[in-house]
RNA sequence: GGUUGGAUGGCGGAAUAGGCAGACGCCCUGGACUUAAAAUCCAGUGAUCCACAACGGAUCGUACGGGUUCGAUUCCCGUUCCAACCA
């Protein structure tokens, strides 16, 4: 047979061309079959074009949406874009292009750059959160959050940054500086709307018993949720009516708080200004406090510091004794309540300020001796110093003051999480404009749902004010509306939501993405919901799933989605790093363009270099090395058919192996082990030049193992040798488990736990039968003869040790 | 400091209901083909030592120190280092 050279620059365009003709990859709504939802995160059209982070994800599932296609599965496999951001409204204001130019030309690079490598999207369902038919939705799901009252506008202190000039979640501010400029950040008091997510934490905690996440995904959300549980304590102010209420889960230390600490923000201090005689000293302090970030206040090492509130004195529930009240930066507003009892024997930053300060330590659990250093192992103990609780094991203590503190009405049981409201505003222009009317007389009113979407207005200028204010706000005649409710004069809200808002949702619009009556039609969105698996990186594991998790739980409680969980299934990938083992950036300089390793190599050496590289949940530097080995690989394929002999069955040699390795790859797929997989076709493929030879029904078996990792190649051979119809039309092939097994069995010998050789026996021999086999060889009966033979182990299958003295 | 994960040849990584450590790939070395090179093909490739014409053989080896076991990369105890997330 005359042979072409294998030239994937022409057949890779051929077949996704061909695949894009014939909507082959298109989902159909049918209740007859049954229905696979695989997602990958969505990308955020960065004008840096996609990296090579990007495809492992895609690439690995959409292995998985291939083969389930093959396996008979309705598969939905979508696509779309993240494309509200403010990395392009930046690059926008920088070159003085619109964003949503910017928007336009970044997808349809990335659009580009994606069809290059060959996935099965359903390029019909793509989706876009940047325009008005989608994020009319955003905006719904905002006004039925704002209308079951989990939306509220209130004053708080953000993280500002001074670069950006705009609010960030603590989540956005990483080292003390912005995320995404790395600009300072400092505190600033702003009003901005918020979402009770805190109102869905326990459930987004207990219905993680119901999903299939890794551990260590579930273990960040637990985190995150920071559940506690401890008692909340009411200390009186003395010569005062007012109180300070702290929430504890020690309420057993009760007796050992000398002193509390008030954070810098606590609305007390205002109300006490009467009382506290150094209100100046104070006032400064709180400015003083405003200016850092909140990691530069919390870090351990750091001097503490603190000013005490002269004239104010606190009563200790326990002691009755009065103790006194500082004001220091080491405790958060945004903690419990905001204020704490310290309790300098057993716990680090309260015994360093006491010592510090000169403030008394009392030691209330035994063991350490709190005059040298904080005793903190304290999960057991027994208390001292403590009044009726003295000799009390902790728990039992805590079980006891918690009693009596609900008794004296002083406390009362509580449970706090370290989850916290959402903050839900952002003060620029490239995001969804908030659908709300502020009007004197009616306050915050929202749109009439058929007034959705309220279109992003066109702006010249999308710079921000630089006063904290949306560009939104200098565009009057936009701002200037009649209020909804009463028809008077009223201005609109100019804050726009977060990015997080639109991803919070996308799956649901893929599954009836041009629907115009609703976000999805109830028919869709019994039948494709939920998502059966969803796989991303290992940064979105805690916010962007919590805040969806969130959000579908409430559509889920308004009776407008069917589950009350989104995700079956999540799995995360590791990243790809730069051929020097460090994390991949233009200031590295060690950043691979996944295009040119498409015009080097073609698509599938990309594809199947990705998935070989290495397990698929670690970390992984790039070789270019390896992308060379693994075009290799591809060309030794295209060379089988130069040994293609004329049978359809498995040859006899190789029978054995044949269903070992559909067995294993089959397996490996869905377990993620791409690696593993590839490395059993390789072998496989060293097989048939082993034999010299390949049979049809051996190729056709592995050209359709390898289609999911290497569509084109395996496409175009399927067709070149006449194997007949389209190789993704055919059936997954399947194994017989009873030919995975060797009718003789190599048995490896130890003598004293070594290995000294092995013997060829029958799969069914036993112990006496291995006996008799190992003591023909001389190499093992060398270290047998002579001595006593203790002991004989045999583990049938697996392996003959002979213990001797 | 906490949580989670990790440490295996020159490199990326395989293998853990405890059972032949290093599959597969890369690099490298030698050979074939070639005027030559590339590509391709064949062979070798954990370390040390013995044997060395050839076939061979011994000891050590999965971060480090202990333990359990006929047998430990895998299980247990302790230590060191690295990564991510959180304080």
């Amino acid at each position: 047979m005359a042979k072409e050279e294998y030239r994937p620059e022409t057949i890779e365009k051929r077949w996704q061309k061909y695949w894009e003709e014939n909507g082959t990859f298109s989902a159909e709504l049918d209740p007859e079959r049954e229905k696979y939802y695989i997602l990958i995160e969505f990308p955020y059209p960065s004008g840096e074009g996609l990296h090579v982070g990007h495809p492992r994800s895609y690439t690995a599932l959409d292995i998985v949406a291939r083969m389930k296609r093959m396996q008979g599965y309705n598969v939905l496999y979508p696509i779309g874009w993240d494309a509200f951001g403010l990395p392009t409204e930046n690059y926008a204001m920088k070159n003085n292009i619109h964003p949503r130019r910017v928007t336009e030309e970044n997808v349809a690079r990335f659009k580009a750059q994606l069809q290059s490598l060959g996935f099965s999207f359903d390029w019909d369902r793509e989706v876009n959160t940047s325009e008005p038919d989608y994020y009319k939705w955003t905006q719904w799901i905002f006004l039925q959050l704002f209308k079951h009252g989990l939306a509220y506008k209130t004053e708080m202190p953000i993280n500002w940054c001074t670069e950006c000039k705009v609010g960030l979640a603590n989540e956005e501010v990483v080292g003390g500086v912005c995320e995404r400029c790395g600009g300072e950040v400092i505190s600033k008091v702003k009003e901005q709307w918020m979402l009770k997510i805190t109102k869905y934490a326990q459930r987004l905690l207990d219905d993680l018993d119901t999903v299939d996440y890794l551990d260590k995904i579930k273990a960040q959300q637990r985190n995150w949720i920071g559940r506690s549980e401890g008692a909340e304590i009411r200390f009186p102010i003395a010569d005062s009516d007012e109180e300070i209420n702290v929430f504890t889960t020690r309420p057993d230390t009760l007796w050992g708080a000398t002193y509390m600490v008030l954070s810098p923000e606590h609305p007390l201090l205002e109300k006490l200004e009467g009382k506290i005689e150094n209100m100046k000293t104070v006032k400064e302090y709180q400015k003083e406090a405003a200016s850092k970030t909140e990691f530069e206040r919390t870090e351990e090492e750091k001097e503490k510091t603190g000013v005490p509130l002269e004239g104010v004195y606190a009563i200790n529930p326990g002691t009755g004794k009065k103790i006194p009240v500082w004001v220091a930066d080491y405790v958060m507003m945004t903690y419990g309540t905001g204020a704490i009892m310290a309790v300098p024997g057993h716990d680090y930053r309260d015994w360093d300020f006491a010592r510090q300060f000169e403030l008394p330590i009392v030691e209330v659990i035994k063991g350490g001796d709190v005059s040298k250093e904080a005793y903190v192992d304290t999960e057991e103990g027994i208390l001292v110093n403590s009044d009726f609780i003295n000799g009390l094991e902790v728990k039992e203590a805590i079980a006891k003051v918690t009693e009596w503190l609900e008794e004296k009405g002083l406390g009362k049981r509580k449970v706090n999480y370290k989850l916290r409201d959402w903050v839900f505003s952002r003060q620029r222009y490239w995001g969804e404009p908030i659908p709300l009317v502020n009007c004197p007389h009616c306050g915050w009113v929202p749109l009439p749902e058929e007034e959705l979407p309220l279109v992003l207005p066109e702006l010249e200028e999308f710079s921000p004010t630089g006063t904290g204010d949306s560009p939104l706000a200098k565009i009057r005649e936009w701002v200037e509306t009649e209020c909804p409710e009463c028809g008077g004069k009223a201005e609109r809200e100019t804050d726009t939501m977060p990015q997080w808002a639109g991803s919070s949702w996308y799956f649901l619009r893929y599954t009836d993405p041009k629907n115009e009556q609703a976000f999805a039609s109830q028919e869709a969105l019994k039948y494709w919901t939920p998502v059966d698996w969803y796989n991303g990186g290992m940064e979105h594991t805690t916010l962007h799933l919590l805040y969806s998790r969130f959000w579908h739980k409430f559509l889920y409680d308004i009776g407008v989605v069917p589950t009350s969980e989104p995700y079956k299934k999540r799995t995360s990938h590791g990243m790809i790093l730069g051929e020097n083992n460090e994390k991949m950036s233009k200031s590295r300089g060690n950043v691979v363009n996944p295009d040119k390793v498409v015009e080097d190599f073609g698509a599938d050496t990309f594809r199947v270099y990705e998935m070989f590289m290495g397990a698929f949940d670690q970390d992984i530097p790039w070789s270019q090395q390896g992308v060379k080995g693994s075009r290799r690989f591809l060309d030794r394929i295209w060379r089988l058919q130069e040994i293609l002999t004329g049978h359809d069955e498995f040859s006899p040699e190789l029978e054995v192996k044949m269903h070992q390795t559909i067995k294993k790859v089959t397996e490996d797929y869905d377990k993620m082990k791409y690696n593993t997989a590839i490395a059993a076709l390789m072998s496989l493929l060293n097989e048939f030049y082993d034999q010299g030879r390949v049979t049809r029904g051996e190729l056709s078996a592995f050209l359709i193992l390898l289609n999911p990792v290497a569509p084109h190649i395996t496409e175009e051979l399927w067709t070149v040798l006449g194997f007949g119809g389209k190789l993704n039309e055919q059936d997954w092939v399947r194994w017989d488990e009873a030919k995975t097994i060797e009718d003789s069995i190599e048995i490896a010998v130890q003598v004293n736990g070594k290995v000294r050789g092995t013997v060829e026996v029958p799969k069914e021999a036993d112990k006496e039968k291995v006996k008799e086999e190992l003591m023909k060889v001389e190499a093992i009966r060398r270290h047998i003869d002579g001595k006593e033979i203790v002991k004989e182990i045999y583990i049938p299958g697996r392996i003959m040790n002979i213990v001797v003295r």
